[in-house]
DNA sequence: AAGTAATCGAGACGGTACGTCCAGTCTTACA
DNA sequence: TGTAAGACTGGACGTACCGTCTCGATTACTT
């Protein structure tokens, strides 16, 4: 029951890890996961080949590191804030970490490849629990206040509010800046009108 | 005197096309379009290499035509049947369309590469486009019928309708087949409460 | 014993022939047996690849037929010569025609080509043999002048004349245009010096 | 201080290499250079594709070293044999190595590729310079025991004396075996001949 | 401070897939 | 009927990448 591995891990490994992690991200995001090839990784790092599957098993495995290292954190409603004003907060806070240019790029290959990886789909699923906490956190205040029913199901309740701006993010034309702005405050709009104080 | 091209293309096209798209979609819905490799569909639907590039320029092109043929279409909203019905409809067979196994093995794949390629960001803008035109079609009855109002912005209102299921299709456990169902509930339930008759 | 294929040859038939034989005469000249394509000398001959194949049973039949088609004839001595002057006469032909560009660019590949096709080596030996014969004509004038003994051995003097040409040609370095003619001088002059008169 | 990559060729180099070379000779003895396919020495040396490409940039490289490797070597004459012995020693050993299997099998393909491929060419003449350094020494040799004139041009008895071996080889019936012998002795036999001592 | 051990860069290797080119067969339409 | 056009199978070519391995050269901890 003794730590085995209490001594801080070797600074060369923390050093090559990083700097592979950041060439695979930079391609992943430049040029799709189809471009975060094992060689370029390699050479666009600096760190040679070897060293890279002493730290990972596989091409795969670097992949699910780079998607983990990017996973954006969204800052939850400050305290004392209310109802409207924190789910006002927390959308918009959604709707950046969507939009913005990192995630949109690790995004959808996330989205696609969790259908074959198992780990992928563990770190999606873990990203999406970690928002419907902050979410939940803000839709029981709404509770309180009074503003939403008791029995309100979250699961179905955050859809209603993410599923939009997420489509709107994969769907919309890329030259239309502002469609996620718009479509973040109809949300609002719509959920306030079919919730009436 | 009509079209320039009237010789009916020579079936052995027809038939060689057809038995490697059916072949790549195979491989691409059961192991993702990384396993879409040129001599897999090759051996798989028995056609040589040689013509696979006589009618593509290279793998990615074979992967755009395997997602063009596999687009799925949906049935528009029967005449005479009434705002709320068809809604109702319309909703139903877009979430249909996006649990289906084929679809769902095929969009996310979609919204990846359609990222790094502009020709798959048309199919699928151009999918959208057509879903689009029939739901639009449902909303303008509402507008005729007084349930909508005159000046509603139909992207906004689809994105309304359709991003939570796409989202739940997209994120929900696997083991919870009901969830698309019950988003459905949920989205046109909303939907019907914050436009009040 | 009646002639049962009286018929003259069809003429498209030998159009079409005369054309290919052209077209691949030129490309193994130009660069080498490597270059003699099926489909080059289908584009460069303006024939199509199955007429080809309707004359000759594979790219090899048909570089029998050019090399038969290219093998070059020699004058034979002129009667009442005289055997100094008959032999000088073959010999400087023979040079000439191993130099002639044609040939050099023929000869190497039946050369290589007839170590693994019977065919060719057919070929090689029958245009050996008709030199040989042109060529033993005149030593036989030379056994009857009394220039030569008349149990020469015919073949040895054969590869005597020719051997030092041949390998010339074939060794020589191609700045030099003289390295043949300055061959046939010195064999000749040693051949008399070696069976004087 | 002395050369700059001095450190020992990768051992692993060298072992590929052999085996490749090996099995290309194989190959190009038993089949002739078209048999010389970039799979098949792969294959057949159990060395892969990718290795062959890392050690030459193509199939023609390989078959330039594999020529290269093969050129066989003669003994030159040893000391104090006099004039005579050392001609016949000389032309004999020039004999053997046209007639042996290997140089048999190698060197039409060798005479063949040299017209298109100018590597070959360089390879094919520094061989040919080896064996007249030899066959000048024997010449002068002979030159300073007075059996041949002062003045002799050395590359033309050369030609005369390999010339009609070599024909023999490319052009004597396979079944013959003695033809070289036998030419071998009437080609020194005239020599001795025309340069009566 | 020296010595030992972990980590590293370099790069050869066996393999699999890519995309190209050619041989040889076969089909269609035209003359 | 013979031909041009060209699709088709099959196989080799030469490239790029993956994952394994070995070799020395560094770099960090340890005594």
């Amino acid at each position: 029951m003794t730590a085995c591995d209490d001594r801080p891990t070797d600074p060369r490994v923390l050093r090559s890890r990083a700097k592979m992690i950041d060439a695979a991200t930079d391609l992943l995001i430049e040029a799709g996961p189809r471009a975060v090839t094992v060689d370029a990784v390699s050479e666009r790092s600096g760190v040679a080949k070897s060293t890279l599957y002493r730290h990972w098993d596989s091409r795969e495995g670097l992949l699910v590191d780079v998607m983990r290292a990017n996973v954006p954190d969204i800052d939850p409603a400050p305290d004392g804030l209310g109802f409207e004003a924190s789910i006002r907060h927390v959308v918009t806070e959604l709707a950046a970490m969507f939009s913005s240019p990192r995630w949109r790029g690790i995004l959808p290959a996330l989205m696609m490849l969790q259908q074959h990886q198992p780990e992928l789909a563990e770190i999606a699923h873990a990203d999406h629990q970690g928002k419907r906490q902050i979410l939940d956190a803000v839709l029981q205040l709404g509770v309180a206040e009074g503003r939403l029913p008791a029995d309100i199901d979250e699961e179905l309740v955050a859809r209603q509010l993410i599923g939009p701006i997420f489509f709107a993010v994969l769907t919309a034309h890329p030259d239309d800046d502002a469609a996620v702005d718009r479509t973040v405050e109809f949300v609002l709009e719509r959920f306030f009108a079919s919730y009436p104080g």
